[in-house]
DNA sequence: GTCATCGCTTGACGCTGTCTAGCCGAAAGC
DNA sequence: GCTTTCGGCTAGACAGCGTCAAGCGATGAC
């Protein structure tokens, strides 16, 4: 799949138009994620059309295929990337809170909170694509599904670090749901209109996480 | 394609064909959501497509412009029935929970978490449409957020009842992203996945439930 | 008896995803 | 060095989509 676009990447330097030419094709692939994050961000799942991608990208509309088999494979491209991210974000936040003592755990649990809601805030329209299953099935994608897993894993950490020995899947799911429920009624739900601004909105989140965490560690 | 067979199979006589005429434009805006319902159910808002409805409600593809003026229409109709039955379970788990003593509260959490858990896993297809803004604008449709706002006032009642004197907007907030976030997680989560039957997906969420009326009530 | 109206049909338009074919310059085999 | 292959892109076609505009037949009002 890629193996071809690294191949030219790595070439060495020719004339202009050879360069360009070796140099276009990731450079094709990249502006495509790239115009469908924008459409994504614009209008929803909705609007991400091939046509109007390649329209963005300066290219006719069959030109995208050659990079991605179809839409989905590009919504899959951008899920994979989403839970990536949100894997490494999650998992700085599990390094860097020392684990042992009631102020480690503390500190573990609000970092962990802030890495996934900064995450989905940050990137809303990749977010609510990481969790619209039918958009990009995970038979077809074992890579998404795979960073998923990695994403699932870093959380599964948080809550044994959090609960010492007693882990429990129960567990895993209250935690869970708490950053997820916060993320999908800030981006989508009623809180978006109750409190307008993204600052208030951030300040609202951390309240509620601060009552959790006092919650969960009473 | 179908169209003339049809025509031909609801013209058997005269008064028959009156009667029809009398009965069937409601029954046609019926049949219309009916299989709205349907097509949401089996392949998401993608799947939702004006002339397949009218194909599957036997009439013509522009029958159903005339009892919905387009297709996000028949989306906040949906979206206004779903809120309206939502705000109907919690206000039914609000009043059988008696409010006083540590039992009540116990129970009224534990019966207002069914009822959004319940509402969710029985109407995955509505639910999912009803936190997606973008396919149901609320300034074109006044009557879906205002039944939204009834869901929300039964779940500003019930954490009120809880938490006694001391309400919090980011304390609802922290209610409500625990059976949201459930939810979510549940339907288009790894739940999905990891927990296979519904009867045990359930029992999953209930045992989360227990964990976090546990950590409230403590 | 005439006429407006209501529910529906019919046809059209521009949009979509994607299949097929073709084109053109660089890479590679001889 | 010539030719052949091939990768990246263009171009055209097709069916399906939402929706606009027009028409049609039966009903109800006068």
């Amino acid at each position: 799949m890629t193996l071809s676009s690294d191949c030219a990447r790595v070439r060495p330097t020719m004339s202009a138009a050879a360069a360009r030419h070796l140099n276009d094709p990731p450079a094709l692939r990249e502006r495509v994620l790239q115009a469908s994050r924008e459409l994504l961000a614009e209008g929803g799942p909705a609007a991400l059309s091939m046509r109007e991608v390649a329209r963005r990208s300066g290219v006719t509309h069959q030109a995208p295929y050659h990079h991605f088999p179809d839409k989905e494979s590009i919504v899959a491209e951008l899920v994979t990337q989403g839970f990536e991210e949100l894997a490494a974000r999650m998992a700085r936040a599990n390094d860097l809170a020392a684990p042992q003592g009631p102020g480690g755990k503390r500190a573990a649990l609000l970092a962990a909170a802030e890495a996934y809601l900064g995450f989905a805030l940050e990137n809303p329209a990749v977010f609510r694509l990481m969790f619209r299953p039918e958009l990009c099935q995970a038979a077809r994608f074992p890579q998404a599904r795979e960073a998923a897993e990695r994403a699932r894993a870093e959380l599964q950490r948080l809550v044994r670090t959090v609960h010492d020995g007693d882990f429990d899947e129960a567990l895993a799911s209250l935690h869970w749901a708490h950053v997820h429920g916060l993320a999908c009624l800030a981006l989508d739900g009623p809180l978006e209109h109750c409190v307008p601004t993204q600052a208030e909105r951030r300040a609202h989140l951390q309240a509620a996480t601060e009552h959790f965490v006092r919650m969960v560690l009473r």
